[in-house]
DNA sequence: AACGCGGGGTA
DNA sequence: TACCCAGCGTT
């Protein structure tokens, strides 16, 4: 494209983003650190499902230093079900450097920005056009399929070179007088118009100077590599009570998945294959036996990587042997002190369903 | 450069 | 069912 289609894109592009785009709460403050909690839940996160929560955190935590302040329990509670929960806590440690390095003001400039914990190319360059309203591409996956498609750009986009020649494409392209309309405009038309698998090119306002809808070939772009089997795990969920009907549950490790959030005791049934290995494990540990539930009850929960398939068993402990750190008994109505993940939330569900008699 | 990291929406 | 989503940190 020559300097006069660009323009002309341009005008054309948010002259549609102007009228049709999308009104949502965070494009509503110019408060960088708001716009900021966007950009943090909005990462592989759809928008629909962001609203609540975005709603919610910002007034749980309306400044940084509430923020910067709050119990890491308490912003892991607000995320709950959100998913990606590191995210959480690099926002909350990136906060509290802002606080610490920044007089509590969020950087203007690329090098500081990325400086930060949780701020990476992205989120650098949203808020650098959104907040400071800077000539930056925000190079995400909706910008990589509108762009894919309309210049028929070919290269796999799950490479991290390809992302290097989106940006310089990109910033050729941007608007410099909205160059945060300009993002916006490209994230809603890959939202709303130019889907993955289902393309509404008659409505798009840039499908004139688009080789893909040019070619009818929309659907082949953006060219992507690389899928992977997913692992299944099986686990023995144990519901363990002490003598006044209090549940055992457990904080996971600080690292990995689903960190720091809460769960019923859980038993690797690939691990402990035979039925004698079980019973040592559960008693060593929790010194008691267990059983599978009088209905069994068992369910798979699927994650992006991974699927667990899981099984209740129950068993009566006691608090005459000593709780680890990390542990706590727990009566029924107290579960929603803690953040579980959703694939125990339904075993929180199972209890308060199946188990009307005991508390 | 490859991998780990959640949960929900969509076709 | 099989992707896909306003990505980032770690290795």
């Amino acid at each position: 494209m020559d300097a006069q289609q660009i323009k002309q894109f341009n005008h054309d592009l948010l002259d549609w983003f102007h009228t049709k785009g999308r009104q949502l709460p965070w494009r509503e403050t110019n408060n960088p650190y708001y716009i900021w909690i966007s950009e943090v839940m909005l990462q592989q996160t759809q928008v629909n499902t962001v609203i609540p929560y975005y709603n919610h955190f910002i007034s749980r935590f309306p400044t940084p230093e509430a923020l910067a302040n709050a119990p890491e329990q308490e912003v892991l509670k607000c995320w709950e079900g959100l998913g990606y929960y590191s995210r959480a806590r690099n926002l909350q440690h990136g906060v509290r450097e802002m606080v610490e390095n920044y007089d509590g003001r969020l950087p203007d400039n690329k090098g500081d920005l990325l400086s930060i914990t949780g701020i990476g190319p992205y989120t650098a360059a949203a808020l650098l056009s959104f907040a400071y309203d800077e000539p930056e591409p925000a190079i995400d996956g909706n910008l990589m399929r509108v762009l894919s498609r309309v210049f028929l750009i070919d290269d796999d986009i799950s490479k991290q070179k390809t992302r290097k020649k989106f940006e310089n494409l990109a910033s050729d392209l941007i608007a410099r007088t909205e160059p945060g309309a300009f993002n916006q405009a490209l994230m809603d038309l890959g939202a709303m118009t130019c889907r993955p698998k289902k393309t509404d090119c008659l409505q798009c306002p840039v499908h004139a100077y688009c080789l893909a809808y040019d070619e009818g070939v929309q659907l082949e772009y953006p060219v992507k590599s690389g899928k992977v089997k997913l692992r299944s795990l099986n686990y023995a969920v144990l519901l363990i009570q002490d003598e006044q009907g209090r549940y055992l549950i457990e904080q996971r490790p600080e690292k990995g998945l689903l960190a720091g959030l809460w769960q019923f005791p859980m038993m690797s049934l690939d691990e402990y294959e035979e039925q004698s290995q079980r019973a040592d494990y559960v008693r060593d540990r929790y010194g008691c036996a267990v059983a599978p539930v009088r209905k069994p009850f068992s369910y798979t929960h699927r994650f992006s990587h991974l699927i667990w398939r899981l099984t209740l068993l129950e068993g009566r402990g006691t608090t005459k042997k000593p709780l680890k750190t990390r542990q706590c008994w727990t009566a029924k109505d107290e579960f929603e002190r803690y953040p579980f993940p959703v694939s125990h939330q339904k075993i929180i569900e199972w209890i308060k369903n199946n188990r009307q008699d005991h508390t």
